[in-house]
DNA sequence: CTGAAAGCGCTTACAG
DNA sequence: CTGAAAGCGCTTACAG
């Protein structure tokens, strides 16, 4: 093991004081631009590395933004993750993420690691059934940035990040109808959370205004994953009054029910018209095309990383902004066209 | 900001020194036990936290494990880095996880990156058209532990995990064969890259075993997406001697030609068996459901950090170790399944 | 523009 | 079983 190179020796090789090293390094602007050179090719050619955990403890900062989120291995997390990933690894932060699995006893015990881990910054889309906002209250006591993403916290009076689900809801719905459906089931998650919630309350007011009665026996409640659309796709079979269209809150699940229906010899879109979630990949290549809302999760995940590095920066006021909408979008596929002829 | 409990605070308050409080905090044997209790007992009343900087410049360790991977957002990566995540959070460690995006600039900008922050251990997936080895030998030179997975550096000396892909190509070909099928196409991505190379070599083997002439023109290379998906559907359409059926080494891409050939009105499993790779979701929810191999992503994202953390702990010398095999399996669906009646 | 000095919060070899 | 002391590598208020 080579001995790792400090500014010490850079200073004694150069016959300079470690303090000067130091503030070359960082391109102070009190030092002469001839001492920056020279200082930092005197580094660069002794393979100099600066130690982070030396400057973290002196300045009191970690440089590091912890992230919570429900599952990692699902499209739109991974993506989310891989834009904050990039704009981390841009602005030379380390991200700490970690998974509740949709537990809120695991994203408690997730929150208490980052508390100990000093993150600069935290990002959280909450858990299934969490209810308590307690094991985020450290942070705001602290005065640790809190920015919920996707699945917020309602009325916490921290900035969130989210596209509006409600606009979404209602395009997808307003579409069904404009193909002529009438009976549209909306299959939903825990509609504790706002992207679920928001959603429905976006179905709810297209069928509204289109004079079309609400059926609380057409929002279903599922766990929203392939098991799901499996069984969703059964019930509908058993049903003597089937639905003329569906609206499903994750694309997974929407096409798993997809498959399974066509399996049982159920017609899409012709029997039925659906419209899924997200613009998973896995959209485009089943058949029929699925009818989808584009959700933008590499731009979610780059905006709350650059969001919270702004603000730590002095750059951007959080405490000001309330909410950043992004844009999603309908993407009409095959999976709900429909024309009586 | 409420100021931060330090051992100082906590000495100050029960008359002991700082040196007893922190060998009491971390259970050190030569500590009298009720000294424990007092120490630990009066630092959770204060609401004491570790300095890991402190912790981790005076050790000169991280506690930080570096991952570097092709993508973030594939089925199977953000699979393996759950199981990674599992792991380490278990542990105590931290993760530093970064993208190549399948290139070996970015790769190399990466592991320099991993090498600045002084990762305890570095964790790779290679890129597609990564090279060189030489961004590593830093780490080999600091002996900091560096372990493939998935994608490996072949004749490194570093450890690996992977699965066994030849065994696994070779099982999927001689599962068509056994349907039948004599013309199959391999459909695979860079062949630089072990995962594909010994897949093809599976495949090459189950066909001379079984007297199947090896015909060069049914390897494509491609870039094993959607897009390529669909492209090689096309191709196959106007080909004049069409396979009989194909084995594609990514179950997206798989299901996108499916669903591409199916359009284009081939039957599958009729006309082509199709057998793919991953055992991602995606695969149940196309019709026909898609034959394809396991992948332990999960186990093999543990079993890296595992493996790694022992090392680091002392419990288990890597540099004997050279390559830890996980099981596949075949999974029989529809999509490859044919009678000739 | 540069330097001397203190201190961030911990750990550990040494001493008793 | 406990303590005094040194030091990990940096940054910065203060001085010149």
């Amino acid at each position: 093991m080579s001995k790792e190179i400090t500014i010490y020796d850079i200073a004694n090789q150069l016959k300079l004081s470690p303090a000067t090293v130091s503030r070359a390094l960082n391109d102070h602007p009190a030092i002469n631009e001839k001492t920056k050179l020279l200082v930092n090719a005197r580094a660069t050619e002794l393979g100099y590395r600066s130690n982070k955990f030396a400057s973290n403890l002196r300045k009191q900062k970690t440089n590091t933004i912890g992230v919570i989120v429900p599952r990692l291995n699902s499209y739109i997390m991974s993506t989310v993750i891989a834009g904050m990933e990039k704009v981390a690894n841009e602005e030379g932060f380390n991200l700490i993420i970690s998974q509740s699995l949709e537990s809120q006893k695991k994203e408690i015990a997730n929150a208490k690691t980052m508390f100990s881990s000093r993150v600069d910054g935290l990002l959280v889309s909450v858990a299934f059934d969490t209810d308590s906002f307690e094991h985020f209250l450290p942070f705001m006591k602290k005065k640790i940035p809190l920015i919920f993403f996707d699945r917020i916290f309602e009325n916490s009076d921290c900035p969130d990040i989210v596209i509006d689900n409600a606009k979404a809801g209602y395009e997808a719905t307003k579409h069904l109808i404009e193909q002529g459906r009438r009976n549209i089931v909306h299959i939903t998650g825990n509609l504790k959370r706002n992207v679920y919630s928001d959603r429905l309350k976006g179905y709810q007011q297209a069928l509204t205004e289109q004079g079309i009665p609400l059926n609380q026996d057409n929002v279903w409640v599922t766990a929203l994953n392939l098991e799901a659309g499996r069984e969703i796709a059964h019930r509908i079979k058993a049903l003597a009054n089937k639905p003329d269209a569906l609206f499903i809150a994750s694309d997974l699940c929407a096409v798993s029910c997809i498959a399974t229906l066509k399996d049982l010899k159920i017609d899409i879109p012709k029997d039925i018209s659906v419209v899924g979630f997200n613009n998973d990949p896995v959209a485009q290549v089943i058949s029929p095309k699925l009818t989808t809302i584009h959700y933008p999760a590499k731009e979610m995940g780059e905006m709350a990383v650059k969001s919270l590095i702004n603000h730590l920066k002095g750059n951007m006021n959080l405490d000001t902004t309330t909410t950043i909408t992004l844009r999603s979008e309908l993407i009409i596929r095959e999976s709900s066209l429909f024309s009586r002829d």
